[in-house]
DNA sequence: ATGGGGGCCTGCCGGC
DNA sequence: TGCCGGCAGGCCCCCA
């Protein structure tokens, strides 16, 4: 699922269910996902009360109150499923275990957090909250895109003189986190950006004109639940609708969404991700 | 230093 | 119906 509007929908679904909450029990069912887990992980959650839920890029933070916190990337496949909560006037029972269910939490409210993530490219580990921000995963990572710290400046400056391509570059998390392949494609076709153009030739106005666009696609998504691929659904179950509102991303041969352009959507590949765009409009 | 490609995993979809 | 190749929203690591 997950970028950045994917992984703030999902911290939402669980803000109700897991913030000012104890985890009563943890189970760990494997001992590693992408990385192994840190030493007796489900003893350190179990009976610890969850101060924050915060999102940084893609990760999701969970201060604790013994000090430390727990960091949660859904990698391609990871989902946080709710069950046994109350929501509205329906009460929720937890369904059968299922195949990828890799950790649960069960908070003191009786709702049931279900980590579940078929390909394992997901991570979870335990840092000290002190240090958060200095942890090897966290620490390189440039500033969010719906923060302050990303400004029209900063972006032209560190476009400036880069040799790859503006597709790449705006899918490293070290210039602006939170980006991932959907997004980018999303972005440059409103801007009207080919994604082969090298980051350094674009204009001062071409490079400032996408930290609004970058804004505005996010927050669309955000609003919309984020996209929903496959079976990604949102942490209570919902489905997100932003991927109705794609223009290029995964509309190979569709015709262009710009009136009166009458190309159709083209895919190439780069750095072995599909780019979508309009050979026209983003000529 | 910077940029490109491989690899990690499983599931799904389309084509034969 | 069944098998197989290709593809997938991420990101670390190695190599040139």
């Amino acid at each position: 699922m997950p970028e950045l509007p994917e992984v703030e929908t999902v911290r939402r679904g669980l803000l109700p269910v897991m913030e000012g909450q104890v985890i009563a029990q943890a189970l760990v069912n494997r001992p590693d996902l992408r990385w192994p887990f840190p030493p007796r992980m489900a003893e350190r959650l179990t009976g610890a009360r969850v101060l924050a839920l915060r999102r940084r890029s893609k990760y999701i933070l969970a201060d604790l109150s013994t000090g430390e916190t727990l960091l949660i990337h859904l990698g391609m496949s990871g989902r946080m499923l709710i069950s046994g909560a109350v929501v509205g006037e329906f009460h929720h029972h937890h369904p059968a275990p299922e195949k990828h269910d890799h950790v649960v939490l069960d908070m003191e409210g009786g709702a049931r957090v279900t980590f579940n993530d078929a390909r394992r490219f997901g991570a979870m580990d335990l840092l000290d909250t002190a240090g958060a921000d200095r942890h090897p995963l966290l620490t390189d990572i440039g500033p969010e895109p719906l923060g302050n710290g990303f400004s029209e400046s900063y972006l032209v400056a560190h476009l400036a003189g880069k040799n790859t391509p503006i597709k790449s570059a705006l899918l490293d998390q070290h210039l602006v986190a939170g980006l991932g392949n959907i997004y980018v494609c999303e972005t440059l076709y409103r801007a009207r950006i080919h994604p082969a153009r090298k980051a350094g030739d674009l204009t001062r106005g071409q490079a400032a004109s996408l930290v609004p666009i970058i804004r505005e696609v996010l927050t669309e998504a955000i609003e919309a639940g984020g996209s929903s691929l496959r079976d990604y659904r949102q942490a209570d179950g919902e489905l997100g609708y932003f991927q109705h509102s794609f223009q290029v991303y995964g509309r190979e041969g569709d015709p262009c969404a710009t009136p009166g352009c009458g190309s159709v959507i083209g895919r190439i590949v780069q750095s072995g991700r599909s780019s979508f765009f309009c050979p026209t409009c983003q000529g």
